[in-house]
DNA sequence: GAGATTTGACCTCT
DNA sequence: AGAGGTCAAATCTC
């Protein structure tokens, strides 16, 4: 039976006071600069919390998309709440698994372009270190078959495009490009289009899919008003915990030496290693949770890159043994398509940050 | 032999 | 018309 949104107002709720409490634990390890890994994991369960939140806020709502897309949070709300992917919600033909034959028919095609045209579409850019050995990539989930690989004008490297392995038994319409930075090459960029619906790699995790459209339309009827006054505040609270990242990332250069050899990263989990210092994390070096929170940057396109990696080491010189397969090491398992990580804007100061908020 | 990758050709969009 | 995106046959890998 479906939970309603007295139940999700609940979860809802929980998620937040979880957030809070965590603030509140921060804010205490942060007075006694007891560790940096420490705050990171708070700041990230934080973080997890919020945007676990802002996912139960965002989906039951498609009215306000337009306004969503521009906010930061905008793109990663949308890829997990956005247009179904399911063929049966788009031409109504539950039985046509064969889609891929279904291209040579032109009014399949033109559904399916259609429907590739609706579905939610984000960047994450993965900088990749490639002097850590690279061990291959993460068991974060998903598998990706690469379907085409085209030069892009005015772009040194060609982008090279993949789609779920599931897609034919599973009408898994996932796809995402993989391009390589002219300006930085150990910058990749990786656009994602629509979510994951096959039942492999990251399904049981903490993300949430996207509620059927009958769902939606019913909460989006039901509590749209509700929604917009929570979803406010909750901006808000983004916002302000936006610069509780970048005050800690202030805070941790502030730190003595010890503590620099783990400085934050916000490195995304689509290629999961980062050199810091001498150290390497990998996802796998910590719990999901943990993870969770600083992995993925979710990007709006307007979003600047200046944003991106703005508490990232600056030791990513050496490229060894880069030039050899660095797309194809981004392919494999390697999405974080469907998780709830949504963009942080660090732009604003950390003397912005309400002491109110802290408690 | 099955599944993944490569790559030229084709389609769609602007 | 040109660029981006996708298809599908050929090829490769296990």
């Amino acid at each position: 039976m479906e939970c309603g949104w007295s139940c999700e107002q609940k979860t809802l709720i929980n998620e937040l006071i979880e957030g809070m409490e965590f603030a509140k634990q921060l804010r205490i390890h942060l007075g006694s600069k007891s560790s940096v890994e420490t705050s990171d994991v708070l700041v990230q369960r934080i973080l997890s919390s919020y945007e676990k939140a802002l996912l139960i806020l965002k989906c039951p709502g498609s009215g306000s998309t337009t306004v969503q897309a521009q906010a930061n949070i905008g793109a990663a709300a949308a890829a997990n709440c956005g247009v179904p992917e399911s063929p049966i919600s788009i031409n109504g033909s539950p039985t046509s698994d064969d889609f891929d034959g279904g291209f040579k028919d032109n009014l399949d095609h033109q559904e399916n372009s259609k429907k590739r045209k609706t579905q939610p579409r984000w960047t994450d850019k993965v900088r990749v270190n490639f002097d850590s050995g690279l061990e291959g990539p993460q068991e974060d989930g998903f598998s990706w078959r690469k379907y085409g690989q085209k030069d892009i004008l005015a772009a040194k490297y060609p982008r090279s495009y993949y789609r779920c392995t599931y897609r034919n038994t599973q009408n898994c319409w996932a796809t995402k490009q993989v391009q390589r930075s002219d300006e930085d090459p150990t910058i990749f960029e990786v656009t994602y289009r629509g979510t994951h619906t096959c039942s492999h790699g990251q399904s049981a995790q903490s993300v949430p899919q996207p509620p059927s459209p009958e769902k939606q339309e019913k909460r989006l009827n039901h509590h749209n008003s509700n929604n917009n006054s929570i979803y406010q505040q909750h901006q808000q609270s983004q916002d302000i915990l936006s610069n509780l990242r970048k005050g800690l990332c202030v805070n941790t250069n502030g730190l003595d030496n010890r503590e620099m050899e783990h400085p934050f990263t916000f490195q995304s989990t689509s290629f999961g290693y980062t050199r810091t210092g001498d150290h390497y994390f990998s996802p796998s070096m910590l719990d999901e949770n943990t993870f969770l929170g600083f992995s993925s940057t979710y990007t709006s396109p307007s979003t600047p890159e200046s944003n991106y990696f703005l508490c990232q080491m600056n030791s990513f010189g050496d490229a060894q043994g880069f030039e050899a397969s660095i797309p194809e090491l981004l392919t494999a398992n390697n999405s974080s398509a469907n998780s709830p990580i949504l963009n942080m804007d660090f732009s604003l100061d950390p003397a912005e940050i309400d002491p109110n908020f802290l408690l």
